[in-house]
DNA sequence: CGCAATTTTGACAATCGTTTTCGTTTTCGT
DNA sequence: ACGAAAACGAAAACGATTGTCAAAATTGCG
C-alpha cells in the first residue's frame, strides 16, 4: 500500500463531488505534493479496480470519479459552471428502472442517473 | 441539406444498435464511398444537435451514435453483455429531476439516464 | 545494519479519439 | 453561367489517458 495512493484516496474523500483526474493532480500540485499525473492515474485505477471509488465519463469524455461516502444508493446534481455537486435521493427513480427491467425481460439491472444545472450562485454571476 | 450527412444518417439507421464514428468511417469506406473521418465527424455532430440521433459513451471513453426511433425524450436500456438497447420513457424521472433542480436552487436543470442490464437472450446463455 | 531484489514513482513520449484549420470543391440563387 | 456561401477532406492540433523506462523508495534476508 503506497502513501501516494493514500494521497488520493483523501483528497477525494475531501471532495464533495466528482473529480476529474487532472482536476485531482492541479489540486494535488498546488498544495506542494511533488506527485505525478502518472501517479494519480494509477491511484484513481486501482482504487476503482478495488471497489473504492466510483467512476463515470461526462458528456466531452473526460472521466470523473468520487469517493463511495454513504452506503445507501443515491444520486448526484451537479452545477455545471462550478462543480458542486448536491446528493439527492429518488426513491421513484429507482423503482421506474427497476420497472423497466423487468417489463422488458432484463434482469440484474443497474443504473446511472446524473442530474446537471446551474446552480443559484453561478446562475447570478 | 448535404448528400453526405444523407449518408451517415442511413448509415445509423441500417444498424441495429451503437456505433462509433469510427466504426462508421471505416464501414463507409470500405463500401467504396471516398467520405473523410471529418465529415462523419460533423454529420454526427449535426444530427445530434438536431435531435435526430442519441449519444452516450462507452466506459473507454468513446461516443457511440443510435439512430433515434421517436423522436420524444427518452432514455435507453442497454444490455451489458450483447449492447443491445430499448428506448423507454419515464415521465417520472424527468418530474423528479425537475423537481430536484428547482428545490436545490438549480436552473437549466438536464439529466442523463442510463439503465442497464442482462437481457433475456443473454441471461439465457 | 547492509545490500540486492522488487516495487513504486514521475518525467516524458506515445496513443487515440475528436476537433480545428485551411485550401479546394460543390451547391444554390439569380 | 457566375459569384457567394456552404460543405468537404487531408492533415495538423488537441487533450485526456496510457506506456516506457530509469531513478528512488521500500522490502527481504543474511
Amino acid at each position: 500500500m503506497s502513501t501516494r495512493r493514500e494521497t488520493v484516496r483523501q483528497a477525494l474523500n475531501e471532495s464533495t463531488g466528482f473529480r476529474s483526474a487532472q482536476d485531482l493532480y492541479a489540486n494535488l500540485r498546488s498544495e506542494g505534493s511533488k506527485i505525478g499525473l502518472t501517479t494519480v492515474y494509477r491511484a484513481l485505477q486501482a482504487l476503482s479496480d478495488s471497489g473504492e471509488i466510483d467512476v463515470l465519463r461526462t458528456d466531452d469524455g473526460e472521466a470523473v470519479y468520487r469517493a463511495c461516502i454513504t452506503d445507501t444508493h443515491h444520486h448526484h446534481l451537479v452545477c455545471r459552471d462550478c462543480g458542486k455537486a448536491v446528493e439527492v435521493e429518488g426513491p421513484q427513480v429507482e423503482r421506474w428502472a427497476e420497472a423497466m427491467g423487468t417489463q422488458h425481460g432484463f434482469t440484474d439491472v443497474t443504473h446511472t442517473v446524473e442530474v446537471f444545472g446551474t446552480c443559484a450562485a453561478c446562475a447570478a454571476a
